[in-house]
DNA sequence: GATGAATGAGAATTCATTCAT
DNA sequence: GATGAATGAATTCTCATTCAT
């Protein structure tokens, strides 16, 4: 297994490191061997080739939260309290990792778009746990009967994301997970006066 | 002023229908330059240097919409109503538009993170048209009295944006403009059973 | 004539104060265009290209000095005093004129070498000028009768023009014309103690 | 050291090849990897840019020479000998490397203000050798007592790039070398009648 | 497995000159 | 004569990837 090898999660942290401090675009390969301690060539040992260590990089980060959360959420009982968990973890996570969360809100978005297709791949895991939320909820009466889980999906993480965004470009000077009830609350119950 | 010039518009309309069929990453002056019918240099009379067209392109195409938007909106009485009507004009601007739509939604966020700033610059027009109505429907008594205008407006425009992008990324093969009113009223109701 | 026409001098003038104060590669037609008052077009109809420009700012400038010192120098006596008037003038102009020594001793340089082949066919006239001294010098006597004239020649000429170089290049912060008769001095005598 | 290693001298040589050959604004750095047989990106391995394999190309050729010459000339007893061997060895240099001479003579003076003054931060070492040979033979008795030192020196340096620069306009078609004891004769006594 | 020197394709921009008005 | 908008050719440098050691 990939993951077993050491080098392996060495270039993936390094890559998160340099793309952090020094952008996409001034990310070469040659300065995440750097910071990895490897040679450059080493590098093609262990990936394909540079957009492999991004993926690879979105998919072991990524991968390690989805597999964390599915554990995590079906132990809450309610699907409003998934709902609020999903939204803690995804806040806590980018908040416990001030590097990873520039790099995935920010830096990994300037790929192209072949790129960011793959990257949507790995997202589609997280994606469908969050349908399967909304599609619970709706069964069990919590959530609306003529509920469109599609859109509402789009909303959730829509408003997840852009409120993660808005973070980092504030310089992640605010405290994100704290926002997560108010967020989930809005989401739940909208704008409008009840 | 620039918009009078004839060949201003002719290469930003040039440009969005080059990076639409393209790619951002395959969008060369030289290939802008030919598809608006004037020497590569010619460009360089009218834009300070290619970023300059990337920027001039979005600020005049959402610069148009938002004056629109404005006018519009003031035309309608209630805050639930401008709401719908933001909703609809976005997706109808998007729909009545496929080149620009794909390169607003996806092309253009490829460019790197200076460019994507000065590109949140002109949105700053439209988030704070958006928080304006948020404001008002709380002062009338339409939203939430308790309502955080800020993560309400991350929630509507992170629903907008993620709604348009999944339609573009789905070769927008659907009716987003249909979708507006079942938007407006998950953002405003939220996906919880009343 | 050329000369009558007041546009030519005043591209021309034009022209020595751009380049000495944008240097050589940054002297762009359009700047001396604007700096002489017309249209880029309206170079065209005095002048051939650039290069013609340079050549004739050249040509203009020095065959003036060139015409002034061959009156002058005739009414001098002896060969000696010749030398020193040239050297003396020759300072002279240089001080009186900072835009122009700039030009001449740094920036024309930097043209190409076949530029660099006109403006010396304008120089010829002042060095046959020099050569004639000399030539005078050693039949009335007055200078060695085994001269290698054509040496001479060189040795005057490449000590008075690194002499001026270095004094522009040292910002003409000391007073040139002041050195005149040393430097005769020394080209009489030479170095070595009588 | 960079000198050791091999491609670093080969570009230099492919260099001096190469603008003598097509001149200094024909030059292309792929002209010059080319000629070195080497990839143009493998240049820039070993020069940081196209101006630091001029600056370089000068520093090691007169930089080997001005070595040399200081070795040579401690050896020689008298200031009027060491004179002598200075000029003779500059004009044995050029006379033996025409590729050089014409880079050195006309080539680089073509150059922007910027790479001239780095080519001169080189010559100064050649400049100081030859104000101290000055500087001895004025204590030594052998020169002038009231030689403006600064003065002499452009007068022999003036008179060697002179004398040098006229001979390969001229197609190097007479034999340098043979002019420098002439030369030195001529800067020792002067034109004067003695 | 590890190295790192070498490769070579690819693109924005400037500016002398023209010519329709 | 005068204008100035339009032209379009031409070149440095970067960096992902390879492969001989």
């Amino acid at each position: 297994m990939k993951q077993k090898r050491p080098k392996y999660m060495q270039i993936i942290d390094a890559a998160v490191v340099v793309i952090a401090e020094n952008g996409y675009h001034q990310s070469q390969v040659s300065k995440i061997a750097k910071q990895a301690g490897v040679a450059d060539g080493t590098i093609y040992l262990y990936f394909k080739n540079k957009e492999d260590i991004l993926i690879s990089l979105f998919k072991e980060k990524m991968g390690q939260f989805i597999e964390r959360m599915e554990t995590d959420i079906q132990k809450k009982p309610s699907a409003k309290e998934k709902l609020l968990l999903l939204i803690e973890e995804h806040f806590r996570m980018l908040a416990q990792n001030h590097h990873l969360a520039l790099v995935t809100q920010l830096e990994l978005r300037q790929s192209n778009l072949e790129l960011r297709q793959k990257i949507n791949e790995v997202l589609k895991g997280y994606l469908n746990m969050l349908e399967s939320i909304l599609a619970d909820g709706k069964k069990t009466g919590e959530f609306r009967q003529n509920l469109d889980v599609r859109l509402a999906r789009q909303m959730v993480f829509g408003t997840i994301d852009e409120t993660a965004t808005t973070w980092v470009m504030n310089d992640q000077k605010y405290d994100l997970p704290a926002l997560a009830e108010n967020v989930r609350d809005l989401l739940l119950n909208g704008i409008h006066q009840s």
